[in-house]
DNA sequence: CTTATATTTGACATATTCTGACAAGAATTA
DNA sequence: TAATTCTTGTCAGAATATGTCAAATATAAG
């Protein structure tokens, strides 16, 4: 599940219009349009925004929100999978320096 | 091994001063030292004149490149090992759709 | 069908982030 | 001490991200 995708079904399991969602998180409804066809991503402060007015959990839309964004910067790359382990391993290391 | 010691290791390997190095990658040696201090992230274009200039395999350059970003993006998320798994399915899910 | 409402799209303005250039300071070596 | 190398901070310009607006398209209601 995309975080655009989670996004656009909330919003329409709630019965509301991108309008209204657009007035709970601040923005003008063409963002709303362009989150939810995933051409763009909110802001970390419109994803908080968003996680009150659609009660989701914000833990999980900031996980896709990041998640996505990765996404984004390495998935032309054949190394994308490489390149996240090894990311994975740096975190790991760190948090064993803590 | 981050990309910075590396690239730092390898010039040294290599005995060249940075200044030589800044050369051969066409940048400011204040650039270089920024680099292998971690400051600085070089570019992709940089990343490649390095490859050649210190003979490193260039994809193990990249995969550093790309790790050390995605790295810097998250470290301060408790997310981000969570995050990670979820880049990883998403690739993985494209990979099987092609 | 035609009108009203909702959504989408594109163009442009503004803001933010990234990068390079430069100069001065600090460290190292001769 | 002088020469050289490396480091650091600042600033301008480039690149990218985000917001605003208006027009085009799609959808629903009468």
């Amino acid at each position: 599940m995309q975080l655009s995708e989670l996004l656009k079904q909330k919003r329409e399991k709630k019965q509301l219009l991108m309008r209204e969602v657009a007035s709970l998180v601040d923005v003008d409804t063409a963002i709303i349009s362009k989150i939810e066809k995933g051409d763009r991503r909110p802001t970390k402060e419109q994803l908080l925004k968003y996680a009150t007015a659609l009660d989701i959990d914000y833990n999980k839309l900031l996980t896709l929100w990041y998640s996505d964004k990765i996404y984004h910067e390495i998935k032309e790359e054949s190394l994308a999978l490489k390149i996240l382990k090894v990311a994975e391993k740096r975190i790991k290391q760190e948090l064993k320096n803590t």
